[in-house]
RNA sequence: GCCGGUGUAGCUCAGCUGGCAGAGCGAAUCCUUCGUAAGGAUUAGGUCGAGGGUUCAAAUCCCUCCACCGGCUCCA
């Protein structure tokens, strides 16, 4: 038998047996790590320490200390519940029961559970770990276990196609429990130190709609109870995040259910995004964007050259009806409009770049399911814009472009991912004008040495796209603004330029957006900012809080020197720690709080959202401030950061 | 769209196996005029998501629809 070579990960080979386990291989590396050894990493794909290694692989051999330790143990925490579950419902089938980046789930079927069904099994789980259960590996020929799971066609799916090639398969057992599955797990059940059932959904087999819908039962599982509470308590935060929440509580805004998928923005909401909006006016005006206005209503006929029509109506996301013999539509995106504004007249070389750009509200049928709050509707406005360009400017446009989402994400305390996605199934053009746009993006990428994912056949139908994704406060991460190149629509509308040759060339057509939609933008940055604005976006920036009624009008003259600032005054007969709390929870950056002796003397006491306080402070002192505040886009209220 | 769940006052929620629709907060009015995270009293608020059915009687049981929530599948 002949050797191959194993990398290691300090870069060191090791020359093995073909077909030695990772187990083998860990024991040649050292006795102690081979009896640690818990599971395996090969070529970056977390396996069983039973692994035969075929071919030259880079290896890391996982143990308890291994970040991947938990991946395994949820996996055989998924096992505990499987084995539960069947204690309770023998009836019950199982499918997959893979871990997940926060925990496992395990798909099932033939049994109906509702949440109160979770509890009596969570107990069951208890006990089986408290038993500490040995887990045992071993393997069956594939025949034998096609005919042991005679009444389960999903694990016999499984052995017709992912163990297709396989002779043997592998099988993890604990007491009376068996399931036939890859791997890896721990040791034995009390090496799960706390788990917990989460919640019950469902799911296609395969991911497939058209096939069976199982019962999907979500959980996860820590080394011990205290990490398990931690992550409680961290899921608990991000709900009471949740931008639905916020946005009734600071009344910004209502999907009401005459209008599913279509926001109505409150007051207060309306000041944020009218805020957003002239920041993004601005930003466009910076980089030469001129704005424009297209209908949302139009022709159908309007989509169909670019292939918009077709690949809307595919999936019966497009809003379209006929009326009087014509069919009509709304509009799904703004590229078509904008690419005839550019068709109406002639362009020179010269004047290349021509950018538009429109606040531009788009409709789209998104599947009722899919809704939710501001984060997927089905009306939105797009901070879009199409910049038509010579193919000698394309680098320069795509990295202009870049930097400015880049700047725009700093201004909102954003972290970026950059992911390119690529050609998918239902692009339109040649792969060769697929592959000319996705290497053009790449090199602007590279250029700007930035680090970026890259997503097979994601990208829209006209052309390859940067996605640069917002990894926001509790590191979520969401895509936003995106950058898109299209060499197919204008070849399409037969879109052109005079050249310094005399000759008609063909521009190029970049597509982005830096917020993306002014709706989702709003939601992720009520969740990022858990409510609590910017000086520069907070619905109402300050709050007067008159100590007594007498003090109303002393209020009044406070607010008058505050100008253009969006103030408040409280002026409800309530006592002052009662303003004081409600204040907080409108999450308002600064409370003024007047009496007396601020009266007399002249003077405000500044008390903001992060419970600081100043007495005897200057007005004069303050607005200076929070103008700067306010200009300079400061993320937290910094008057009182001192104290 | 599919699977599961939910829908009761402006908000948060109680209301069990059918028998007069409730609380707290908020609102209005009155008292209190208060100094750094909830002062007191009174009053008003509901076609129990919509429609149909069963029943002497439906918020409660059944059916259909709508919306929302958790997922799946799809996207800014």
């Amino acid at each position: 038998m002949s050797d191959i070579v194993v990398t290691l990960p300090d870069g060191s080979e090791l020359s093995v047996p073909e077909g030695s386990t990772v187990q083998d291989v860990a024991y040649e590396i050292g006795p102690g790590l081979g009896k640690d050894t818990v599971a395996g990493v090969v070529d970056g794909d977390l396996v069983d320490k039973a692994t035969e290694l075929r071919d030259d692989a880079r290896l890391v051999i996982v143990t308890e200390q291994s970040d991947e330790y938990l991946d395994v143990l949820r996996h055989s925490a998924a096992h505990v519940f499987a084995q539960a579950l069947q204690r309770l419902y023998p009836e019950a089938k199982l499918t997959i029961g893979p871990w997940t980046d926060e925990g496992f789930y395990y798909d099932i079927t033939g049994v109906d559970l509702d949440s109160e069904d979770l509890e009596a099994i969570e107990a069951e789980m208890e006990e089986i770990i408290a038993a500490d259960y040995p887990i045992e590996r071993y393997t069956l020929s594939r025949e034998e276990a096609f005919d042991k799971y005679e009444d389960n066609p999903f694990k016999r799916d499984i052995l017709e196609n992912e163990a297709a090639g396989e002779e043997e398969v592998s099988f993890y057992r604990q007491a009376e429990f068996e399931d036939l599955c890859k791997g890896p797990h721990v040791e034995s059940t009390g090496e799960i130190g706390a788990a917990k059932l989460l919640n019950i959904s469902s799911a296609y087999w395969r991911g497939d709609e058209d096939k069976e819908t199982l019962t999907r039962v979500y959980g996860t599982a820590f080394e011990s109870e205290e990490e398990l509470e931690e992550y409680l308590q961290r899921r608990e935060e991000a709900k009471e995040r949740d931008h639905r929440k916020i946005g009734r509580e600071l009344d910004l805004f209502s999907v009401p259910a005459h209008s599913p998928g279509c926001v109505h923005f409150h007051p207060n909401g309306m000041r944020i995004r009218r805020e957003l909006e002239e920041y993004v006016r601005a930003k466009n005006d910076e980089l030469g964007y001129e704005e424009v206005w297209t209908p949302e209503l139009n022709k159908a006929e309007l989509w169909k050259p670019t292939g918009h029509y077709d690949n809307f109506t595919a999936q019966g996301e497009m809003f379209n009806w006929e009326q009087d013999d014509t069919e009509y539509g709304l509009k799904p995106m703004n590229c078509a409009n904008h690419a005839y504004i550019y068709a109406h007249e002639q362009h020179s070389y010269r004047d290349l770049p021509i950018r538009f750009s429109e606040f531009g509200t788009v409709y789209r049928n998104e599947q009722s399911g899919e809704l939710s709050g501001l984060l997927r509707v089905r009306g939105f406005t797009q901070d879009d814009g199409h910049a038509f360009i010579r193919p000698d400017q394309i680098q320069q446009e795509v990295v202009n472009t870049l930097r400015s989402i880049r700047d725009i994400y700093r201004n909102f305390d954003l972290d970026i991912e950059y992911k390119l996605e690529t050609k998918g199934d239902n692009a339109v053009g040649s792969d060769e004008i697929w592959a000319q746009a996705t290497q053009s993006l790449k090199d602007a990428l590279d250029s700007e040495g930035v680090e970026y994912d890259v997503e097979e056949g994601e990208a829209a139908f006209y052309g390859p796209k940067v996605a640069v994704n917002a990894i926001d406060a509790i590191g979520r991460e969401w895509t936003i603004g995106t950058v898109q190149l299209d060499f197919n629509i204008p070849e399409r509308l037969d879109l052109t330029y005079v050249g310094e040759d005399n000759e008609e060339h063909r521009p190029v057509m970049v597509h982005r957006a830096l917020l993306g939609s002014f709706e989702r933008f709003m939601g992720v940055m009520i969740e990022h900012f858990n409510g609590k604005f910017p000086l520069w976006l907070a619905p109402e920036q300050v709050r007067i809080l008159p100590v007594s009624d007498d003090n109303i009008e002393y209020a009044e003259r406070v607010r008058a020197e505050l100008g253009d600032f969006r103030v408040g005054i409280e002026d409800r007969s309530w006592t002052v720690g009662r303003k004081i709390q409600q204040a907080h929870e409108d999450r308002v950056p600064y409370m003024l709080i007047v009496g007396g002796n601020e009266e007399e003397a002249g003077t405000v006491s500044v008390r903001d959202r992060e419970e600081r306080e100043r007495q005897d402070v200057r007005l004069e002192a303050f607005r200076a401030h929070i103008e700067a505040e306010r200009a300079e886009k400061r993320v937290e209220p910094d008057f009182l950061a001192d104290e």
